[in-house]
DNA sequence: ATTGCACATCGGAATATATCTATATAGATA
DNA sequence: TATCTATATAGATATATTCCGATGTGCAAT
């Protein structure tokens, strides 16, 4: 490619991906706001821990191997930590990322 | 789909696809900067007007038809407008509509 | 009128993405 | 140990995206 120099790291690029599925999206807003959007958890709180796999499949209305799959690009994206407590696997939103790459956006596309 | 409402108007959703390829990004910040990415035009003011469509398939190293196509969906998700000078067309950032955008999408995955 | 130029549109091929079902895995419990 | 539960992985299919070459369109200059 003539125009593009890809050979770095994390690219925000990949980030833009990340969030350019309607679902993850979605997914991305509930988990900033998990206690307006989901009901308490017996074995991990909703914003130390984040927000188990289940809960957040049948929010989506999707199967859970498609909603793994879209919460690992989240995470290979790092906008989610993911921390497995028992059986559950809770995903909650890195806010320090987020706002990283949000800055970072900004920075290219605006004057 | 259970968890999300499309029905809505200019999807967010839209707008961040329309980023989320390396070339669109990139030709959207040349378009930011154009005096610094691309030589006068004659007919044309880089700022003023944009960046015809022959310098940025030239910069991009992609085919005229895939940049023209690459223009038509920024252009769609309104980050940039298009004018038609004689046999030209331009095309130039919306600075307030990218910003609107910005603010959109903090307003959705920032705290 | 004819030609040439810049861009748009069309059609198709290659690749990527999204989704599901079926199955595997890991941890807890009986 | 055997089983259940929650999540991950694998494989398949449908759709979307990206890209190009060929062709169409509109305007300007000859």
């Amino acid at each position: 490619m003539a125009a593009l120099d890809n050979s770095g790291t994390i690219d925000i690029s990949e980030q833009i991906k990340a969030l350019a599925n309607p679902y993850r999206l979605k997914m991305l807003e509930w988990l900033m706001d998990p206690k307006s959007h989901f009901p308490e958890q017996l074995d991990a709180d909703l914003v130390e821990d984040g927000v188990c796999v289940g809960f957040l499949t049948e929010k989506a209305g999707l199967s859970q191997p498609t909603v793994t799959s879209h919460m690992q690009k989240l995470a290979r994206a790092r906008f989610v930590t993911s921390k497995k407590i028992k059986n559950w696997v809770y995903y909650r939103p890195d806010q320090m990322q987020i706002e990283n790459f949000l800055q970072a956006l900004r920075g290219r596309i605006a004057p």
